[in-house]
DNA sequence: ACCCAGGGTCATA
DNA sequence: TATGACCATGGG
C-alpha cells in the first residue's frame, strides 16, 4: 500500500499551510460544501456573497427564506434548484441540534460507530465528499475528504492501488495518519492534506500553467506517468 | 464552440 | 456492481 504521509509532507513543505476551509463560520462552511458540488469555487464565492448580502448566511434566516428566492440567490453556483433544496434539507437537520455546532461536536466526538456521518449521508443531496467536508472542516472531526483530484492522483501515481473506491481510500488514509500523528492533531492534518491536494489540482496543476511539470490531475489528461 | 469545475441521485442492465 | 442522464452556471 502506498504511503500517504510523505506525499502530504512534500505538498505541505512546498506550499505551506493553506488554512482551509474558506468561510467565516461553520455554517458558512457547510453551505460552501453543498454549493461547490461539481462547481468551481469562484462560482460558489459569488453565490455566498449574494447569500451574505441577503442576510441568509445564517441557518435560521436561511430556513425561513422563500425557496424560490433562495434558488435565485445561489444561481451562480449552478444546479441552483437542486442546491436550494439541499440547503433547506441541511437547515432542517441542523435545526434538530439547535443550530449548535458545539452540541454536534460534543455529542459525536470520538464516535466509533460514525453515527453523525451516517446521519449526514442519509440527507438527500449529501454524499460522501460533502459529508466528510462538513465533518472535517465545519466540525473539525477526524475525517479525511476524498475528492476527484485525490482519486485521479491515486490512479496515476499508484496504479497498483488505483482500484480503491471512495470509502476504502478514506479509511486507508485515516488509518495511516492515525499511526503517525497524535489523536488531537488528526483533524488538522486531514484538513491540510485534502486542502493541499485540491489546491494543487485546481490552481497549480492546471492545463494552462506552463510551470506545472506534470499536469496529471485534469479530467482528461493524457500525459504519461512518470 | 467546446471543456471543465473542490458531486449526488436516480434509472437501467 | 457499473455506467449514463440529469442538474446549470461562469471562466478558460
Amino acid at each position: 500500500m502506498i504511503q500517504f504521509a510523505p506525499v502530504y509532507r512534500r505538498l505541505l513543505e512546498a506550499r505551506g499551510p493553506l488554512g482551509w476551509w474558506p468561510g467565516r463560520t461553520p455554517f458558512e462552511i457547510m453551505v460552501g460544501a453543498i454549493l461547490t458540488q461539481n462547481t468551481s469555487w469562484r462560482n460558489v464565492e459569488l453565490a455566498i456573497a449574494e447569500l451574505r448580502r441577503r442576510g441568509w448566511l445564517n441557518p435560521r434566516r436561511m430556513a425561513a427564506a422563500d425557496p424560490e428566492q433562495l434558488a435565485l440567490a445561489i444561481r451562480s453556483s449552478g444546479y441552483y434548484n437542486q442546491k436550494a433544496q439541499k440547503l433547506k434539507t441541511l437547515c432542517r437537520w441542523f435545526w434538530r441540534y439547535g443550530y449548535s455546532t458545539r452540541r454536534l461536536q460534543l455529542q459525536f466526538a470520538s464516535d466509533p460507530e460514525h453515527r453523525l456521518r451516517a446521519e449526514l449521508l442519509a440527507l438527500r443531496g449529501v454524499g460522501p465528499e460533502t459529508a466528510d467536508s462538513i465533518l472535517c472542516y465545519a466540525l473539525q472531526l477526524p475525517y479525511f475528504v476524498v475528492d476527484a483530484y485525490t482519486m485521479r492522483w491515486l490512479r496515476r501515481y499508484a496504479p497498483q492501488t488505483g482500484h480503491l473506491r471512495y470509502e476504502e481510500l478514506r479509511v486507508a488514509v485515516e488509518g495511516q495518519f492515525r499511526r503517525r500523528f497524535a489523536a488531537a492533531e488528526l483533524p488538522g492534518h486531514f484538513n491540510e492534506f485534502h486542502a493541499q491536494l485540491v489546491h494543487h489540482g485546481a490552481r497549480v496543476c492546471t492545463a494552462r500553467n506552463p510551470d506545472c511539470a506534470q499536469c496529471v490531475l485534469r479530467k482528461r489528461c493524457r500525459r504519461q506517468l512518470e
